[in-house]
DNA sequence: TTTTGAGTTGTTCGA
DNA sequence: GTCGAACAACTCAAA
């Protein structure tokens, strides 16, 4: 005798709390089937980079752990995804299939065919909002379009914006009396087969108790002074929430009801304003998945059309310098490794090395966001693409073009004692403060006392950032309507 | 329809 | 050392 079920389909959502597909299918009745699909080809080419994978690894145990305890299981099967949801639905006697949305265009299209497919069936398929405060395609100016500016469009959020309060965490499932096969998390083989994770294993927490965990310590230490300190890549001053939210382990709206939670406690006008900075940032992340929804294109091809004529380098030996951070700019190398090491990179350093690759190299933006997908634990395709957009200048809202960052000032801006660039690049950490972020300019007897020989223990400046500023403007200007 | 004001995160130069 | 201005042109959003 088969009981009837709903079928709970996770992708970027892996969390029990405040989960609007898990909800529907406990609200229906029944026994609740927990999946999960691997099928990065129908990703493509954005399919999950090698840090990805590594968190989603540990970020679907910890899922099983969580279901276990509910009376659960995580059932894991392989793509392609619709055969595997026809097969479940199939020989489980199926009454629905529920799931909450992603906003990648090769996903949109996919599972607009999967909702397509099962059209008819008798079996129901719906989705839900479970990754964002407001629906991209809610979200309009006064002439019914997209916004295309940040500010208008995180005033008019605000302005609307109402966040329901986040959806309970279930206590138990009922189960199936059957449970279907499922595949041994081990068989996706989505931990590297060489040993380059303990980095990352060690700077992170994956799944959705770290991720709860995380937003506490971030509440109780970093937020008082979060306008200031997040600038600063030596101290824990930003949320390092991004690959939980990335992987659905926390949502927005948890965040929204923590703050209000905290600004209600407190009430100061510091607090409020330290909160609003924070809450800019996640304003930022639904800006980008609008844009992504409304610019589909955008993850290849320059939103400005005239950058498309833009005199990119191919220059495989500096994209490589870039990545090893072997540029000879201690902030840069500093950054392009704690990437390397870890799988994150703080904020400011990214604006720092993204702003290198693009304007002092005149690399692609493409190749720079390229890299980053491969490494960051974060990886997002809505937040990955903007980012490096704005850097380029080629998004309709960007950064301007005469804006290229000078990775000396930054790095005595924002490192003045050099305790990242020490910690990343060991090679320097013996030069005087004065010296740590331009080595090149130290006097050669105080390279020596560093243990320093340049070009040998650490690289010359690949290129000289004031004649790289000004052929970047150069190329930059060539963009302009008049000039052309 | 036309007009106006504004636009995340910077740097450099010269007074 | 500090401060303000210049650095283009363009497009978006809203009046």
């Amino acid at each position: 005798m088969k009981t009837s079920a709903s079928l709970v389909w996770f992708r970027s959502d892996l969390r029990l709390s405040d989960n609007p597909a898990l909800q529907a299918a406990i609200k229906r009745g029944g026994a609740v089937l927990p999946v999960f699909i691997y099928a990065p080809n129908e990703e493509d080419p954005w399919a999950p980079g090698g840090a990805s994978r590594w968190w989603l690894h540990q970020s679907l145990k910890s899922l099983q752990a969580s279901l276990l305890k509910i009376n659960s299981r995580l059932i894991i099967r392989r793509g392609p995804t619709l055969e595997a949801l026809q097969e479940l639905s199939r020989d489980y006697k199926t009454e629905a299939i529920f799931w909450n949305r992603r906003y990648e265009p090769a996903i949109i299209k996919r599972d607009a065919k999967i909702k397509e497919a099962f059209s008819g069936s008798g079996i129901l398929t719906e989705s839900f909002n479970g990754a964002l405060l407001n629906e991209p395609w809610t979200i309009h100016n006064q002439s019914g379009k997209p916004f295309q500016v940040f500010t208008a469009f995180w005033r008019h959020c605000l302005a609307k914006m109402q966040p329901a309060e986040p959806l309970p965490t279930p206590r138990k499932l009922a189960r199936p009396n059957r449970w279907p096969n499922s595949l041994l998390l081990d068989s996706l083989e989505l931990e590297p087969r060489i040993k380059w994770a303990e980095g990352i294993r060690s700077a992170w927490r994956p799944g959705e108790l770290g991720a709860r965990a995380q937003l506490d310590h971030f509440l109780k230490y970093s937020l008082s002074g979060y306008g200031e300190t997040r600038n600063l890549p030596d101290r824990p001053g930003t949320s390092r929430l991004s690959p939980y939210l990335h992987f659905g382990e926390m949502t927005p709206r948890q965040i929204w009801a923590a703050m209000r939670e905290k600004a209600e406690a407190e009430g100061t006008p510091q607090s409020v304003w330290q909160a609003s900075t924070f809450l800019t940032e996640i304003g930022w992340r639904e800006f980008s998945h609008h844009l992504l929804f409304h610019f589909p294109h955008m993850p290849e091809m320059p939103l400005r059309e005239n950058f498309k004529r833009f005199p990119w380098r191919k220059a495989p030996e500096f994209l490589r310098a870039w990545q090893k951070g072997l540029t000879g700019y201690p902030i840069v190398d500093a950054g392009m490794r704690e990437l390397w090491t870890t799988g994150w990179m703080h904020n400011r350093v990214r604006m720092i090395v993204a702003s290198f690759l693009v304007k002092d190299l005149l690399v692609s933006w493409l190749e720079g966001a390229r890299w980053f997908w491969d490494t960051l634990v974060d990886a997002d395709l809505a937040q990955n693409t903007l980012g490096w957009q704005w850097t380029a200048g080629c998004a309709a809202d960007a950064a301007p073009y005469f804006r290229v960052f000078n990775p000396v000032s930054q790095g005595e801006k924002f490192d003045p004692q050099g305790n990242y660039v020490r910690k990343w690049c060991p090679e320097l950490a013996r030069l005087p403060d004065k010296w740590v972020h331009r080595p090149w300019e130290a006097p050669p007897m105080l390279l020596e006392e560093a243990g320093l020989e340049l070009d040998r223990t650490y690289p010359e400046p690949i290129v000289n950032h004031t004649i790289a500023r000004e052929v970047a403007l150069e190329a930059f200007s060539s963009l302009s309507a008049k000039q052309r």
